[in-house]
DNA sequence: CAAACAATATATATTTATATATATTGTTTT
DNA sequence: AAAACAATATATATAAATATATATTGTTTG
């Protein structure tokens, strides 16, 4: 006899890790930003030109990315640099990339 | 000189699309009846039993794949089946199992 | 040490998503 | 056509996310 219950309760337990990471990318301010340090470090004015997102949502946003340890920062002098800390951001923005941005 | 406002616009454009798609798979409940969809078609009953998920929630969920063009439906007599309608989705839970749930 | 600057934090209004209870629609069987 | 069943729809309370305005912290430079 097979018992479904724990591999139902397995594929919520995965479902619930891999949906929190997914709602931290579900938001174009968010994956925009991870876009543009997939190409390297970038301290916060960097990402404010580059992305044009307001200042108050650029810093409510990197917050939601490092609470959720997507990302790590270091100070230099006045500026803080934002880097991403957690290599599945990579492999989900090549899929994304793949999915929604064919040949560029 | 590189205008880069065109290539903030198409990524915010291609950031959009990507996000109003990774929402839809954001939720443990949507997530989990995906994966079962992708072992193949379900009928409602079955996913009921499958997953757990009560049925108004379940309802509620499926109406939002189904809007999302993620899922089609077919009747047959009284059952209603549900099967994946977007590659997108199949390559995705490819992606989300390698990162997620390793070695099974 | 005060001014200027880079960044973060707080506060609040609004929107959106979720949980959950209840009601309705449509199909088949007798 | 009425009963039984499968599924969908509605309603509402609660929670979470977002936009946006304002205030604060920490660092450097003159």
């Amino acid at each position: 006899m097979t018992n479904t219950t724990l591999d139902i309760e397995a594929l919520r337990d995965a479902a619930g890790a891999a949906t929190d990471f997914l709602r931290t990318l579900a938001n174009p301010d968010r994956l925009m930003l991870l876009c543009q340090l997939s190409g390297g470090e970038r301290c916060v004015s960097d990402l404010e030109n580059e992305t044009g997102i307001p200042q108050p949502t650029l810093s409510q946003q990197l917050a939601v990315l490092r609470r959720e340890d997507l990302v790590v920062t270091r100070r230099e002098g006045k500026q803080i640099y934002y880097r991403i800390a957690d290599p599945k951001v990579l492999a989900m923005l090549d899929q994304l990339q793949q999915l929604f941005c064919p040949e560029d």
